[in-house]
DNA sequence: TGATTTGCTGAGGTTACCTCACTGTGAGGG
DNA sequence: CCCTCACAGTGAGGTAACCTCAGCAAATCA
């Protein structure tokens, strides 16, 4: 069946990434944090640099006091620190401290690694294959 | 990137399936835990009927006394059953009651449905083509 | 037969989430 | 201007799903 193949596919990609992680010190929930932090954190316009909690809070889809676990977390380990919020005195902004910014540079290298790994034994051809059906699934639903 | 698709497509059928659980009142654990007791439960040659907890840990890969919890949880709810192993006094067998195979057969028949609104959006070209890469994927690793 | 292993469970801990209540701040209405 | 209301983050305390450790009964081995 597909799904199950899908299925036996996908938790071996999760299993390799978080063996992979295993090395970091830092727990899944910190490692899509992290992320996060580094994706929406400075790209903006001219927005203040950072990401403010309760931002992260969405896209982490948790409720925002769970965030003020993750970052304790985070900034206990000297990856992020805290910062007022320029534009609103309620408000703080999660930033990458340069130690961070080196995780999460060695994150992305060894998650192209792993994907390098496992998606390299394809052809070039399937490759693109794979590709092209994945986005038709990824699409949005006809019915909603 | 692949990875990435791969992990969007993913995370949207995992979430289709918890939404598709959701209306029968059990938890992820106890319908993976359905599941081994379906599939290992009665199939083999002749041995008794039912699963061993000690498999159930082996199979979830979880701690033999996490089992314990999860099958009191399906016992509470009359879909599994404790049985004493007739081989062995010191073990017991969890067994489906008629009410948890009735639920199984519910829940495979939806995650076939929901397989099929996936899955059935690309073309049978695709769907084998599609079949014959995550066969590929899934294959053991060269290296071990 | 005595020593060791095995199968399950009670007691209690950890982690990652949650809700509720609170404080300080921003923003709109009279 | 002041008052009310909404919002940002956090302390306190709870829950679910795991865990380890210790213990008991049964099996197995020397």
């Amino acid at each position: 069946m597909l799904s199950e193949a899908f299925w036996a596919v996908s938790r071996r990609m999760r299993e390799a990434s978080v063996a992979a992680w295993a090395s970091y010190d830092v727990t899944p929930g910190q490692v899509r944090a992290l992320r996060v932090v580094e994706r929406h954190g400075c790209g903006e316009d001219d927005a203040p640099e950072g990401v403010r909690a309760s931002e992260l809070a969405q896209h982490l889809r948790i409720a925002p006091r769970s965030v003020t676990e993750v970052v304790d977390g985070l900034e206990a380990k000297g990856l992020v620190q805290r910062r007022p919020d320029p534009t609103d005195r309620r408000a703080l902004r999660v930033v990458l401290t340069e130690q961070g910014r080196a995780l999460t540079r060695e994150l992305r290298a060894t998650k192209g690694a792993e994907s390098q790994r496992v998606f390299g034994r394809l052809s070039a051809r399937d490759r693109a294959e794979l590709a092209r059906i994945l986005a038709v699934l990824a699409e949005p639903e006809p019915g909603g």
